[in-house]
DNA sequence: AACAGGAGCAACCGCACCACA
DNA sequence: ATGTGGTGCGGTTGCTCCTGT
């Protein structure tokens, strides 16, 4: 009991290793392996603890150890492995060759978290942060009494500034949910596509039965408006722009698109010819795999590989009950086009679906 | 040019776990 | 069963560099 700490023992040197210690640890784990560490800072020549050797080595001096920025896809794995294996850095740095758990445990709290945090996600859950939804109209309603209080407002100033306020919670409150509708319908792919066996079972069936809910959730939340989605999808396509990404709609925030949305199916139905079916991908602008949502509408941007005639085509959304499964869906609504196309299309998300929820 | 504040990261600290005597 | 040494691991600290004022 009560161990007392490696380095305690005086005279010991602490803090940065400098290139004449890397040397010596280097060549005499070259030389002789590592052995016992305590026993290796006497053998090696180093006034250093045998902790602090390990350290260095492990995180540092090791051979195979991958420097420089992590790439797009290391990120993405981090995020999926962290979502399930919370912060179990050696374990995530088992999935990532030449990354150790330190400079991952690092990137996390100085990139990732933050990313998540900006994104409304609560960086330990992964989940949207309800504590910004339950408290940010109270934190609203209290910084606007202060403010009115503090320059005397007028009762007109006063009733504009809540209206603002109220627009303003509302907006923060529908991208909070659309967020939670597409991450609770992303997840549960993400599980079941891993094939790690590694994970703690225990772990994986929570998560499936919390993935299980949240589909349940969405469904009693969004059946009515699912097909109302689906609709307007589809029949937005009227409004879509052709072919130019500067289509984009302005003001809007760049979200993950969830895994059931990467592919619409589409019949292109000539008067004249049978049916054509076919497969339209969610393809990519700026941010990979991201979409973007603005007030009431998720910004979706479907390529079309080819069209053998200008016959109209209906687009038919991925039936988020069944991902992959566009059968039980019946939007048709046509739209003419010829050749390999892309548009952007909008998926709304009207005030009901807030209403609902509260 | 000087300073302050923030970001990034290497290193440290202390606890937990395991193997072994 | 218990104590001890060795190692692994996650959280935290503090130094360095960068950026904005």
């Amino acid at each position: 009991m009560g161990r007392s700490p490696c380095c305690d023992e005086n005279g010991l040197k602490k803090g940065p290793w400098t290139p004449e210690e890397d040397q010596k640890l280097v060549h005499h784990i070259h030389k002789h392996g590592h052995g016992s560490w305590r026993a290796l800072p006497k053998l090696a020549g180093l006034n250093r603890c045998g902790k602090s050797c390990r350290l260095r080595w492990t995180n540092y001096l090791r051979p195979d150890i991958k420097r420089g920025k992590f790439s797009q896809e290391e990120e993405q794995t981090i995020l999926h492995l962290h979502s399930i294996l919370g912060n179990k850095w050696s374990a995530i740095a088992t999935h990532l060759p030449g990354r150790t758990d330190n400079e991952i445990k690092n990137f996390w709290n100085t990139h990732l978290k933050k990313k998540l945090i900006q994104m409304g996600f609560d960086p330990m859950t992964h989940q949207p942060r309800t504590d910004i939804i339950s408290t940010l109209p109270y934190l609203l309603a209290l910084a606007n009494m202060t403010e009115m209080m503090e320059h005397h407002q007028s009762w007109d100033d006063q009733q504009a500034s809540m209206s603002l306020l109220q627009a303003e919670t509302v907006h923060l409150a529908k991208l909070q949910c659309l967020q939670y509708l597409l991450q609770q319908s992303s997840n549960p792919l993400n599980i079941i596509n891993s094939n790690n066996n590694s994970y703690d079972q225990n772990t994986l069936i929570t998560n499936m039965d919390q993935q299980q809910q949240s589909l349940s959730l969405l469904n009693t939340i969004s059946n009515v408006k699912q097909n109302q989605i689906i609709d307007n999808a589809a029949t937005s396509f009227s409004d879509m722009n052709i072919d130019n990404d500067n289509s984009q709609p302005l003001h809007h925030q760049n979200i993950l698109l969830p895994h059931f949305l990467d592919q619409v199916s589409f019949n292109s139905q000539s008067c004249l010819n049978n049916n054509e079916q076919g497969q339209g991908t969610i393809i990519t602008t700026n941010n990979n795999n991201f979409a973007t949502v603005d007030d009431e509408t998720l910004w979706i941007n479907i390529n079309i590989p080819s069209s053998s005639s200008s016959a109209p085509i209906s687009i038919i959304p991925p039936n988020a009950n069944n991902p992959g499964d566009a059968s039980s869906s019946t939007s048709t609504t046509s739209y003419g086009v010829g050749g390999p196309c892309s548009y952007w299309s909008e998926l709304f998300f009207e005030d009901p679906i807030m209403h609902d929820l509260s």
